[in-house]
RNA sequence: GGGUCGUUAACUCAGUUGGUAGAGUACCUGCCUUUUAAGCAGAGAGUCGUUGGUUCGAGUCCAACACGACCCA
């Protein structure tokens, strides 16, 4: 694709006869009188009255049908895309001739009113035209349209300029994120902003990027969650915080991982996780509502039921009626871990029954959780931040949701008993293997604040790409993100 | 990290047993003032991902590498 391509050359050539003529390529003093989509009868409705009067539109031309003395061509913006019609003894000889020369690709801008077509289609009646952009790449073939993956990726700016459907999905996307934000502010929710840079990347078990800041002679790494911050602001009185932002994590790409992804993290004061629970059934299932019309969807092919209540389960039950475990087993941590080893699952000496019954989970479980299910008591061994449930210190208060085989949420009701988080941390770092990438030191600053007290309180992180992918049934997190990491293209 | 598959014109794709590369769209030229995958006629366009190897001869066979997709860890 490079300069000496024959179509880029030809392209560029129209483009100086265009500035012999004067003509400014790139100009930037047309103002739209009109969205291309206002001009649109709704629901294709043949019989509705057209807007009178002169209408000024511009966009990009994405067809073109020419013959001779006259043309139609199509112009695209982001509301929508309207034909045009472009007759020589309308625009007179000259403007003609500078049509002659937009090439499909171009951005233009068309003025005069509206007829339709015998055909019926709604289509501008041109009496002027302005150049406002050249193109000089060619667009991807008008039927098949652009298809390759790797160039999807790659170049988005032209899968969403030809495929209405990535433009839909990365709306829906937007909207998703705006209903959550109503959903929390309109429950007293206050939207933060916490470090995305930090000393220490603590709240969760992952690798960290690491950076450096010069001046203060520092190394720092970049999130990998916002949660040791969250629950500062609960000690510090805000009783009600959310942030949806970026997290990052230093591990593989696949099509549910990227290494930036976007989280939200929510706090609420006084709450157990039980009400995180109805929250987030109510949440979720109206936002499905909003975006996609129904609480009864499908993903990939497959029905999925998003109306409330969802089924919970504990972590326990889950490996019984769904993992079929024994009750015995259950309780036998050697035969827990002889059945992890038939399923070639590999465990750190060190592992608990809690981690073991975890990772069965993992592999037994987890991808049979179609239809939103709430998983409780998880293990106390594998959450470190998660508040002891009263009768049972073996397993914590807190939840994660699956929906379709992935988690979608994780929640607690939150630890706030220093010393006990003090001894969970370091119990942590003890265990941690010779990854000495993942918890590096003991944030001293989070106790103290835990110190100082914390409201007793809930939280929870919902992944939005995932949930993204689930409510505009895209299969992979890269669908859902505009520009997601691939390895650099060769440099030419 | 391992496995499978893919990479050919701007795009979407063919390419047989190894014999100097094809189609549609796009682009260019001509005709064409209600078309919409417009039509008709004609022309041009390729480092077959890269580098090696086998061979008289490689898009095709072999190896390594690059990039991507999917699966596994």
């Amino acid at each position: 694709m490079d300069e000496s391509n024959q179509i880029i050359a030809q392209r560029r050539q129209k483009a100086k006869e265009l500035d012999d003529l004067g003509v400014n390529l790139y100009a930037n003093d047309f103002k739209p009188g009109h969205r291309i989509g206002d001009l649109l009868p709704a629901d294709n409705d043949s019989e509705a009255p057209l807007h009178a009067g002169i209408m000024a539109v511009a966009g990009r031309v994405m067809a073109l049908r020419k013959f001779g003395k006259a043309a139609f061509l199509h112009i695209q913006d982001e509301s929508g895309r309207i034909q045009v019609h472009i007759k020589r003894d309308e625009v007179g000889d000259e403007a003609y001739a500078i049509f002659k020369k937009i090439d499909i690709g171009d951005i233009a801008a068309f003025t005069g009113p509206l007829f339709r077509t015998k055909t019926g289609e709604v289509t501008i009646q041109a009496l002027s035209l302005r150049l406002l952009t050249k193109s000089l790449r060619p667009l991807p073939e008008k039927f098949h349209g652009l298809t390759d993956i790797e160039t999807r990726y790659r170049q988005r700016y032209v899968d969403l300029m030809v495929n209405p459907e990535v433009r839909d999905t990365f709306r829906k996307r937007v909207e998703i994120i705006r209903l959550i934000r109503d959903f929390l502010s309109n429950r007293g929710f206050l939207e933060v902003e916490t470090p995305m840079m930090q000393a220490i990347a603590g709240g969760a078990t992952a690798k960290p990027f690491k950076t450096h800041h010069n001046a203060l002679g520092l190394d720092l790494y970049l999130r990998i969650a916002p949660e040791l911050y969250l629950k500062r602001l609960l000690v510090g009185g805000l009783e009600r915080v959310f942030e949806i932002n970026r997290n990052f994590r230093n591990e593989g790409l696949s099509t549910r991982h990227n290494p930036e992804f976007t989280m939200l993290e929510f706090y609420q004061a006084y709450a157990t996780y039980d009400e995180l629970m109805e929250l987030t059934e109510e949440m979720i299932s109206w936002v499905a509502m909003e975006v996609c019309g129904s609480m009864q969807i499908s993903y990939q092919g497959q029905a999925v039921d998003l109306a409330p209540p969802w089924r919970r389960y504990t972590m326990d039950e889950a490996l019984q009626q769904i993992g079929g475990l024994s009750p015995e087993t259950l309780t036998d941590f050697n035969a827990l871990k002889a059945l992890a080893d038939r399923h070639g699952i590999a465990l750190q000496p060190q592992a608990g029954i809690g981690k073991v019954k975890t990772e069965l989970f993992e592999c037994l479980v987890e991808e049979k959780l179609i239809d939103p299910t709430f998983i409780t008591a998880y293990p106390t061994e594998v959450s470190p931040l998660a508040r002891k449930n009263e009768e049972n210190h073996e397993i914590t208060d807190r939840f994660e949701l699956f929906i379709t085989g992935r988690e979608i949420a994780n929640a607690f009701s939150e630890l706030n008993d220093p010393d006990d988080q003090r001894r969970r941390l370091m119990k942590q770092i003890e265990e941690r293997g010779e990854d000495e990438e993942i918890f590096p030191v003991l944030d001293e600053d989070y106790l103290r604040a835990l110190e100082y007290g914390m409201p007793p309180a809930a939280g929870e992180g919902i992944g939005i790409d995932r949930l993204a992918m689930l409510l505009t049934d895209s299969p992979s997190i890269r669908d859902v993100i505009l520009f997601p990491h691939l390895r650099p293209e060769k440099q030419s």
